[in-house]
DNA sequence: CGGATATCGACAGTATGCTCACCAAATTTA
DNA sequence: TAAATTTGGTGAGCATACTGTCGATATCCG
């Protein structure tokens, strides 16, 4: 194992290399790379499909809600949203509580989700593959653990329920 | 064990608490907001210090094969070592290729990374933590072989020597 | 009822992170 | 050597990400 450890291009001259924190970056960079490779004819970022996707699935939430749920800070959350509305992706109406801006997807918003469906599952298998379906299943339940129980640690805690 | 990948948070309700590029980000989110609370004495960010460490291992490197090594576009880096210069971490001289600028630590910034070795090793202590020792040591080796079999993918691939 | 408190959306400020385009300088090649 | 190509640094532009603060509105509590 630890000659694979020792990565065949010599990346282990250094010990960044060695450092959970760059491999957690490069991994997050090789996501959003692949992401929009398989999405590209949608236009869409990560960030706004994980939004279009909480709205899709609980209608009129919040942003203040919205952002807990996918764990991002008001602030990043409320230009996202800004840019959905631009697209057409969505509508923000004003609630029953003045502060509140409720979410809305659109239609548009909508098909864009149903058309997305294929793309993602390339994405999700794309940037698995390197590992035998064995090792994505053991990976898969250790991240899980890590984010799940580190949770707190976050800036922005995720908050369900 | 899918007991575990369920999450006692019933953060699986969506499908995106599954998706693999979601717990990247939030891996990612962690892990920079742990590094940020261990070596909030110094104010130094992720990548100023990934930056600084090359540097500092390779005295004299231009900006571009500073990017290829720790797998950033040049004009992030090219921010990024300002900033440093700002801070008097480094200095930029122009070297015989009047095209290039030779990147030189500052003997501040040495004495950064001198003091940061413990907050880094703590940083890395803490964002492992939920897992077990063996645990901890396959997950880097799955997520080693990810980053590294995945790094053409990259926008920015890593390059090295 | 009315003041203290909490919450929501918005804004300013800082730092990534990327693409494209540009200029100047170096290298390759015809 | 002159022309074509490549390369390094920079700037514009867009989209995250986060902190802090502010005003408006709700709610809680005496």
């Amino acid at each position: 194992m630890s000659d694979l450890l020792a990565d065949e291009k010599g990346q282990d001259t250094l010990p960044i290399y060695g450092n959970p924190g760059h491999l957690a970056r490069r991994f997050h960079q090789i996501a959003v790379s692949i992401f929009l490779n398989e999405t590209q004819a949608f236009g869409i970022t990560p960030v706004q499909f994980a939004a279009l996707t909480v709205v899709s699935a609980y209608p009129g939430v919040d942003q203040r809600s919205l952002a807990r749920m996918i764990a991002f800070d008001r602030s990043t959350i409320g230009d996202v949203v800004i840019r959905l509305e631009k697209k057409g992706l969505l509508q923000r109406r004003n609630g029953k509580d003045k502060r509140i801006k409720c979410l809305f997807i659109s239609g548009e918003g909508s098909a864009m989700l149903e058309g997305l469906a294929g793309p993602i599952g390339s994405f999700e298998r794309i940037l698995l593959e390197p590992l035998a379906e064995g090792e994505q299943k053991i990976f898969m339940y250790l991240l899980h653990k890590l984010v799940n129980q580190n949770n707190e640690l976050s800036r922005v805690p995720l908050e369900v329920g």
